[in-house]
DNA sequence: GTGAAAGCGCTAACAA
DNA sequence: TTGTTAGCGCTTTCAC
């Protein structure tokens, strides 16, 4: 393995100098950087980031923790924040959200993350253990959603990214007024008790709208609680055997939408002939059902972007803030009036 | 920060007795065994990663190199390998396979991993690249399935792990030919050029079955050559334009196919009245599309498992070796007798 | 069976 | 402007 040393004794200076030249943080003569640089390439000189870390306390290595990369969401997310932490020499690391959170918060303080990105769904921590990774050096930058990310932001300083469904939201409710609808369904996948932006936005509407607002309409989830598409197939069926009334289904994202969509086929249902389905995030899987998934835009990798620009700012010592993000409604086939032929394609 | 002295102090052994304990890497009596376990959980302590990897030269991490995660596909398998992975300590760090190569290996070096897992997709490192790694200490497991990973397995030595499609594939076109299709194209959505286990196996069986064989049957895709849904779409249409007589499409993967699903539904084709349509991989969408999509169960999670197992041998010393998976054809809706209106459904 | 001590390769404060 | 040096917290011989 070639070290620093080496690289200061082929190119006659001393090994500090070899740092102050990859690093930037002194200055150091044109003629000696250019002669430094030429020893490096040549030996093809690799710093060592151990070494490097230990002395400096810093990993240049964030977190991600996601329930699953099942739902391509989150793929989407990590590969923005990859995009950005690349050019900063950041890397990224899965974090899977799996088995009991002590273990993983092991991992992130062993590792000495600078930080993680957590995105608000499906896991809890308790306050004791996010101050445990707090004071060991790790920030944070929450995805502001749930009343799990609201736990979070009330424990420790962060970050907050926040996706304002409000916009969206209000938009397809005067959609579904237009078309005629007043009995909409909500897939939520979680537990009942937890409260999520989405599903607040489609409670509040629905009171504000004067739609149906029978609890029957609200679909809560089941253990474990994934949100996927055989999640959503499951709770379509769960609806349609109470509600077979239902003139829309609202579902939590796509993937449950997609979910739904063939609950409704096997019923013998149309879309959108007899039942309107509309989903969340426009995944690009969302453009290729059958009908076209009408969806709400969400900016994943953008999210991701933001995310990691965040955790970089935070590193740099700057103050926690909190960005908000508006996606917009996605008109597709799948949505149109009420027990009405009409289909709006795409 | 707690560290290994202020241990050793308060339970009035030595810092060399606390690694010993925690690793298990030397005998030492259960009695003070206990009784440092007692102090590390009280102190919380938890040992500093980066100075165990400069002192050991080992990180536990291992790098998972993916074109892209907008294919759930590689979600699946790097949540495999995180299954594998975090029960023995290690962590699994993304690569997104963009930009230049020589800018992610300088992070794999960086990075110290041990090794890296590359699965045979849309990247090729040079036979240099490869020994500048190996030689830093990386490990590697290649998936193997493309000329591309044929090649890194000629410049270095590493473990393999290869889908063998062509049961799967002989059952495929043994349906065919029951249901009269002699016109099957392929999507391959790659370069002409590279030879592929999927791409390979079609044109071994058009050939030994004596269906056409017409060129233009073989679609390939466009720069920069992605596979996903859009790239199917795109291709189904490009092959509706040239031969509009085919009767079944098999596709690279089930992205690619819902894409096609997608073309072959606005060119007013039914599937699989018209076409039958088949994709691969067995993502979970597959079962949710109209019709449910026939394809190829492809083992993703224990692709993903099976790598992780590789590598921790590599590490161990052991031999490198060669693991082969078999996946099973899955016939659904999107299949059936060529231009018949007999739907098997599911 | 337990402990002392010499690194691992780098950063950063200080000296020259 | 460049070099010297003292750690960073751990692993791992090698003595005791």
């Amino acid at each position: 393995m070639i070290t620093r040393r080496e690289v200061a004794e082929k190119a006659g200076v001393s090994p500090a100098t070899i740092s102050n030249v990859m690093n930037g943080s002194k200055y150091v003569s044109p003629d000696l950087a250019e002669k430094v640089e030429r020893v490096i390439s040549e030996l093809g000189y690799v710093p060592n980031r151990a070494a490097r870390s230990l002395a400096s306390r810093r990993t240049e290595q964030v977190g991600f923790i996601v329930p699953t990369l099942a739902n391509p969401y989150f793929g989407d997310v990590a590969e923005g924040m990859e995009e950005v932490a690349r050019d900063q020499g950041y890397v990224v690391t899965l974090i899977t959200a799996e088995g009991e959170a002590d273990r993983y918060i092991s991992r992130i303080i062993e590792r000495q993350m600078d930080g993680v990105f957590m995105t608000d769904f499906g896991f809890n921590f308790t306050g004791k253990q996010l101050e445990h990774m707090r004071s060991r050096g790790v920030r944070f930058v929450v995805g502001e959603g749930s009343s799990y990310s609201a736990e979070t932001y009330r424990s420790v300083p962060c970050s907050r990214i926040s996706i304002d469904y409000s916009g969206a939201v209000l938009r397809l409710f005067t959609l579904l007024r237009e078309g005629g609808h007043r009995r909409i369904a909500f897939l939520s996948g979680n537990k009942p008790e937890i409260s999520e932006v989405r599903k607040d936005e489609y409670s509040r509407r629905v009171r504000e709208f004067g739609f149906d607002d029978d609890p029957a309409l609200l679909v809560s989830g089941e253990p474990p609680f994934s949100t996927l598409a055989q999640d959503g197939y499951r709770d379509a069926r769960k609806l349609l055997s109470v509600r077979p009334d239902t003139t829309a289904i609202f579902a939590l994202n796509d993937l449950m939408a997609i979910g739904a969509l063939r609950a409704l086929r096997e019923a013998g249902l149309r879309v959108p002939e007899d039942v309107s389905v509309i989903g969340c995030d426009n995944l690009y899987l969302s453009e290729t059902t059958w009908p076209p998934l009408a969806t709400i835009d969400t900016p994943k990798r953008q999210v991701g972007r933001i995310a990691m620009e965040l955790l970089l700012e935070a590193f740099r010592g700057e103050d926690f803030r909190r960005v908000e993000v508006h996606p917009e409604f996605v008109l597709r086939g799948s949505l149109s009036r009420a027990r009405d032929t009409l289909l709006r394609n795409r």
